[in-house]
DNA sequence: ATGTCTATATCGTATAGA
């Protein structure tokens, strides 16, 4: 048994396509939890024979083309918890997953991208982080361990992009967009990548325009956050570049953390 | 304004979304 539990967020743009990087990031990094992103694959066509032989239990909700979130649980099977966010009824977008897996709850989300802004995306994206936001205020309280883990689409700050000026009117940096983020910390979220490295440009997503990768040209936007009862227990934080570097990968890398177990 | 991927609808190439 590892000495720390790791628990990680991909957004492997397209699961399909992404499947040989995915294996290779699990038997190299060995996260105990794995949260997925962008699966662009519905239910039947989610490779769960592989994921299985790689030695992991999952839990995924996939859509035709667009979408989809998974949580993968190295040697266990994930127990689901909710499918949907609260108040959700009649939005058929595939994008929350909570389930509970080593010991603690963890929430998979990838948050609406939001462009073009302003417009209907955008304002789906604020209708979803209030949703997000009402739901997240019961589960900060919990004396239960929680983490919402996934990409969040939202740049916290200016220190969070190589560059904010040909993104000022992106709705991954608008202030109603940050002014939410804002108000999940104020719940007593910690944001672990940030709080283990306050003085590093840390990035998590290069897009695929204008040589950004190799210009180290990136954003900072997929999130692992944890709950007071949690927060203590947090070790190190980090993000796996070399999953970005390989041949047709996806425009985001995974991100990780490693929590102290409990005695 | 631009740039590049993935998936879908359909089998070469266009469109949408990010």
């Amino acid at each position: 048994m590892p000495r720390h539990l790791k628990i990680a967020t991909f957004n492997v743009n397209g699961i399909r396509s992404r499947l040989p990087h995915l294996l290779a990031w699990l038997k190299k990094e060995m996260p105990d939890v794995a949260c997925l992103q962008e699966l662009k694959a519905t239910d039947q066509a989610f490779p769960i024979d592989e994921i299985h032989a790689a030695g992991y239990g999952a839990l995924w909700r996939g859509q035709t083309s667009w979408n989809g979130v998974a949580v993968l649980g190295r040697g266990v099977d994930p127990v689901e918890s909710r499918r949907r966010l609260p108040g959700e009824r009649a939005d058929e977008q595939a994008r929350y997953l909570e389930v509970m897996a080593h010991g603690v709850l963890v929430c998979g989300l990838y948050l609406p991208n939001g462009n073009p802004q302003p417009g209907p995306k955008f304002d789906y994206k604020l209708r979803w982080f209030d949703r997000l936001l009402k739901h997240a205020r019961a589960l900060a309280k919990l004396e239960h361990p929680v983490i919402l883990a996934g990409d969040f689409n939202v740049v916290p700050t200016d220190f969070d992009i190589y560059d904010p000026k040909s993104w000022r009117k992106d709705a991954l940096l608008q202030p109603e967009s940050r002014e939410r983020y804002e108000r999940l910390l104020a719940q007593g979220w910690t944001d672990s990548l940030r709080a283990m490295h306050p003085e590093e440009r840390i990035y998590t997503f290069w897009d695929y325009f204008r040589n950004h990768w190799p210009r180290d040209a990136g954003l900072r936007i997929d999130h692992l956050l944890l709950n007071p009862a949690l927060a203590p227990r947090l070790v190190d934080a980090g993000v796996d570049r070399w999953v970005r570097g390989l041949e047709k990968a996806s425009d985001h890398a995974p991100v990780w953390v490693k929590l102290r177990r409990p005695p």
